[in-house]
DNA sequence: GACGGTATTTGATCCAGGTCACACACGACT
DNA sequence: AGTCGTGTGTGACCTGGATCAAATACCGTC
């Protein structure tokens, strides 16, 4: 579907645009990544020179499944959903997970040198920093530390494809959303005397490929649970977790 | 369910055993590994003597899911199967992945420092060798070639997750029998005038937990492939996939 | 406010696969 | 040989969630 030597998909985003903000200059940016603390100047200096900034709008594609792997994110700001859609007619997508600031996007293929194994999308504006898939290597060769830490990054990775699996396997579609609604919360949502609010950045129907169900059961589950009093779906998109404790119980 | 000082599993395995083989040394063992090919000569020393030689018998848990990450294994002859168990009272299983010779076993958790996200059992006789944590994150260290191969592997195995979800979720009971028969005879079949040959090293049992379905409805799939004369159950516990393609065809 | 397009809800139906129940096959031990 | 125990095959049933179909809510635009 894509050429070998096909152009980053960034470089043809509708939403890229030169980033403009005045007061956080790029190696500044990079050095607020939690992951890369305390590694030496020289490293920050050469990895401000091998990346570039990135800012791309809400639901644009960064990149797709199956293409060439040019480069790795990271995030310094926004979130965005990894996917994966089924080769079918009729191309279902499975979220693998949703990710936020100081993460770090495409790695595994980057460094397996292979085409894109999953599809990530912004799901709000983002701010990213790209690395070109050479100088990552070399990065990485350059300064040790930075190996170990991404090492454990894919490590990490690697766990919560396991939870996912067991989620999958384990848990019925009730005990999934349940699970879903809380893991948002967590990231999303503010706590107030009602309960947990939040405006989620996930769709319908994207809640429902994070879940591996179909829209209409996912809407069903939520409607369900808003009969119960657990869950307040009120007007404008806002979902308010009335029973933090009930819907755990649900898991 | 473990406690935090938990002697590591396999000191108090009953298959585990002296090795007793003459014409393998230690080291020699190690230099076999694709995965390390080309490294220093002083990075095989040091590897020698911070590992462990292990030889476990068939059947024998390798470590349990919440066990502490004391180690990581390299297999050198056998195979062992990687799985997740469902908390509840009936507990279920679901196997994540089935590994041979050249494997890294519980890479993951040991870089995390966490306690073991899987479970991995030897199903046939196994010959490993054993690393501990802070010998190979020193290793990884002074080394930095390693960290990025073991990287590498990491991204592998995310891959490779990544599709179990994709099937999982995606694909139907028997398009996932049909997979994991192809998979299986890939790894331990040999070509005939029949067809591919193989005495599988997973029992009915677990063929179910690989494919996430029924232990009844895995030995129905098997049956209706056998009907239909694409899969022939002989006699002593071996399997001949008489039309690999017809059986491709079903993925 | 009317209109067209998209996202979501709700209802009705169907079936793949889980679960239960039991029969059978095989090996190990006495 | 008998008899456990463990693995496996098969039938009968039932349900969770997919699928199809249609109604409704929500936008932005004119």
């Amino acid at each position: 579907m894509y050429g070998e030597n096909a152009p980053p998909s960034w470089a043809r985003l509708p939403g890229a645009r030169c980033r403009a903000v005045e007061h956080l200059t790029k190696l500044e940016g990079l050095q607020e990544f939690e992951l890369l603390a305390g590694l030496d100047e020289g490293f920050f200096q050469a990895l401000a020179i091998a990346s570039e900034v990135l800012e791309i709008g809400a639901g644009t594609a960064l990149y797709r499944e199956g293409e060439p792997s040019g480069a790795v994110y990271f995030m310094g700001e926004g979130r965005a959903k990894l996917y994966r859609s089924s080769g079918g007619r009729k191309a279902r997508d499975q979220i693998l997970g949703v990710v936020g600031d100081g993460s770090v996007l495409g790695l595994a293929s980057a460094l397996e040198g292979k085409p894109q194994s999953q599809g990530a999308t912004a799901l709000t504006d983002c701010v990213l920093y790209a690395v070109f898939r050479d100088d990552l290597v070399h990065l990485m060769a350059s300064y040790p530390e930075t190996s170990l830490r991404l090492a454990r990054v894919l490590a990490a990775r690697t766990r919560e494809l396991e939870d996912l699996v067991g989620d999958l396997v384990f848990h019925s579609a009730p005990q999934r959303v349940a699970r879903m609604l809380l893991d948002l919360a967590t990231e999303e949502g503010r706590v107030t005397k009602r309960g947990v609010v939040f405006h989620p950045s996930l769709s319908r129907q994207e809640m429902a490929e994070a879940t591996g169900i179909s829209r209409e059961a996912l809407s069903r589950t939520l409607s369900r649970l808003a009969q119960e009093g657990i869950l307040d779906l009120g007007g404008g998109k806002t979902v308010t977790i009335l029973k933090p404790a009930e819907l755990r119980a649900r898991t």
